[in-house]
DNA sequence: AAATTCATGTAATAAGTTACATGATTCC
DNA sequence: GGAATCATGTAACTTATTACATGAATTT
């Protein structure tokens, strides 16, 4: 399971708490893995009765004790081994695309609303990519140039797949719009 | 729940088996929604007491019965609506995105053995799409040339969408191997 | 002789979502 | 006065995966 493998790489740089883990998950890896605190939760009350974390309670006067986990060496080696092994594809499910392969019982408006709403969602989301908050600009200018290149990939990925699914929505609503049914010639990546 | 509308849209076109439509699904939707055999199963049951489904069950000598399924009126009902109502943007998980953000703790070399893995991978699953075998082809001929062109869309997200994965790859790769730590200008979609 | 096709299913497990619950403090 | 922050958790449910089971007929 991957969302064990995110904790232990988030855990090997400081110890946290479960929830300082969702803010991190949040500003880091959500866009590639989302993970919602109470699968958090679960997760790590499961890794730690694997020996992967190990915990200390740390009583609060107002708030519930924190429960700080650190990684433990089992659960580095357990993550070093994950990390170099090749995962395979990963299977993407998109439900919009059911609907389009449907679409030839709906109206042509009916597509084309449908393909705009989703274009809006696509180029809304492209915008939240580029806008990184600047705190998380300055947080991470303390942390090895190394491990932001790879942050940076992650997202410059994010960007690159939203910019290519923008820019075939943007063709296949022009295609219908003028009545051009020609099938698309598959393998063709010129728009 | 998508599995299910799909499921509904296939039976829209004809009555199936559950044998039947496991086989569909394979050449048809599988890319962007993959079912195993026990969950299809598993959902025709639930769809059939929901009403959405009729059977009949139809004795073999040899063989187990053929429960041939049958899409009811509150079935279609049920599936123009949803084929109207606009999807949430798909969540991706990836995993090994996941590896590549942590993938400051690996050597050069290992990331890069890793890419190029990931990279076959990829080019392999685009040569698949293009080779969509020929008695899938001959099917086709027969069925409404509207269908077909949204059907052929599909197919060509996934090309498209292939293909920025293997150009983004490559690129990546490239950079690392010339040990170009440059961070990436987000937002620049020129290779 | 072995593998694939046809055709059904069940059981166990894993992973994730939604919603609820508590309760003080601090910010707007 | 109301919302957000901190900080934990549980319960019910949904969706999907893996693996097992049966058994004849046909194809390689």
């Amino acid at each position: 399971m991957s969302l064990e493998h995110a904790i232990l790489g988030l855990l090997n740089y400081e110890p946290m708490t479960g929830y300082e883990l969702k803010k991190m998950i949040d500003i880091s890896i959500n866009h590639f893995w989302p993970a919602v605190q109470s699968q958090i939760y679960k997760t790590l009350f499961r890794m730690e009765a694997d020996g992967w974390l190990s915990v200390e309670t740390i009583s609060q006067e107002t708030r519930p004790p924190r429960k700080v986990y650190t990684i433990t060496v089992k659960g580095q080696n357990e993550f070093l081994g994950w990390l170099e092994t090749p995962q395979p594809h990963s299977e993407t499910r998109i439900a919009w695309l059911i609907q389009l392969f449907f679409a030839g019982q709906m109206t042509d408006e009916k597509i084309l609303t449908n393909l705009r709403t989703l274009l809006a969602g696509y180029q809304q989301r492209l915008q939240a990519f580029t806008e990184i908050p600047d705190d998380n600009r300055e947080k991470m200018k303390e942390d090895d140039p190394r491990d932001q290149f790879f942050w940076m990939l992650t997202a410059d990925f994010g960007v690159a797949q939203t910019i290519g699914q923008v820019q075939w929505l943007t063709k296949v609503i022009h295609a219908i719009e003028n009545h051009n049914y020609t099938l698309p010639t598959l393998g063709d990546s010129s728009k």
